[in-house]
DNA sequence: CCTAGTACTCTAGAATGTCAAGTGCTCTGC
DNA sequence: GCAGAGCACTTGACATTCTAGAGTACTAGG
């Protein structure tokens, strides 16, 4: 893809991987709980079925998302972290962090179902 | 662009941040030290020119990087980062540390010159 | 003068992501 | 049993985003 003279540093892949778009949305849903197709479609919220099967398709490839059909019909899928991909939880854990200190524009709301953690802040 | 029945989370739009292409390089880049455009250019690899200066000014605009412009004939500017800039180090190395220990295909190779700075191994 | 360097901007085109609809089937309600 | 909703995706047309590569305006070194 690119023929850098940068050479392979994993965290350089890393980053390439990470910075995909939806990819670390999904993985934040998918720390929460394991999810269906349209119900992590839901919870991610605004990507669109292609992208996710895409990216799905992807993290299962570099073993960081594992999926389960449970039955084929009437269609049941179970996507959920593996190993590595419970390892992310540092990441997003490290980005969780830094919004609630430093995200510009921090419009707050009343969340009181969605994410019964943080927010305590205040 | 979405209207989203979830909302505002800092964190999600912490995400959409960060998963700008570039976003984490630039800021790895960053980290070491302070870069000039070109430089800086250089120090991501393979990103190029209208992207990169895209890049810089919406990090600008958050208040994550700082350009000083030194001098402007010959142009010389100085890009680095501020305090939230230096705050997102948490993330980085959170990544840092996954790569390392999770990165799928992990290709090492003598890295002496190139990447000597990094967090390194703590 | 010529080359190399600085910081960018511009235009066309390639890559990437999106929208809406569709597939095949089952389950709920009536 | 039949409409309507749900599941997990796929497909094809379209929009947005990123890229390559050249160009601008200028200085320093040879």
């Amino acid at each position: 893809m690119r023929g850098d003279p940068h050479a392979f540093c994993p965290v350089y892949d890393s980053i390439d991987l990470l910075q995909e778009k939806w990819v670390l949305h999904i993985v934040r849903s998918l720390l929460e709980r394991p999810h269906g197709f349209n119900e992590l479609s839901r919870a991610v919220g605004g990507v669109n079925t292609s992208t996710l099967a895409a990216r799905l398709e992807q993290l299962e490839r570099l073993g960081i998302v594992l999926k389960t059909v449970e039955s084929v019909m009437p269609p049941k899928t179970r996507y959920e972290l593996t190993d590595s991909g419970v390892a992310l939880h540092g990441v997003v854990d490290a980005i969780e962090a830094w919004a609630r200190t430093h995200m510009p524009r921090c419009r707050e709301h009343a969340e009181g179902a969605t994410d019964g953690a943080g927010v305590a802040t205040a």
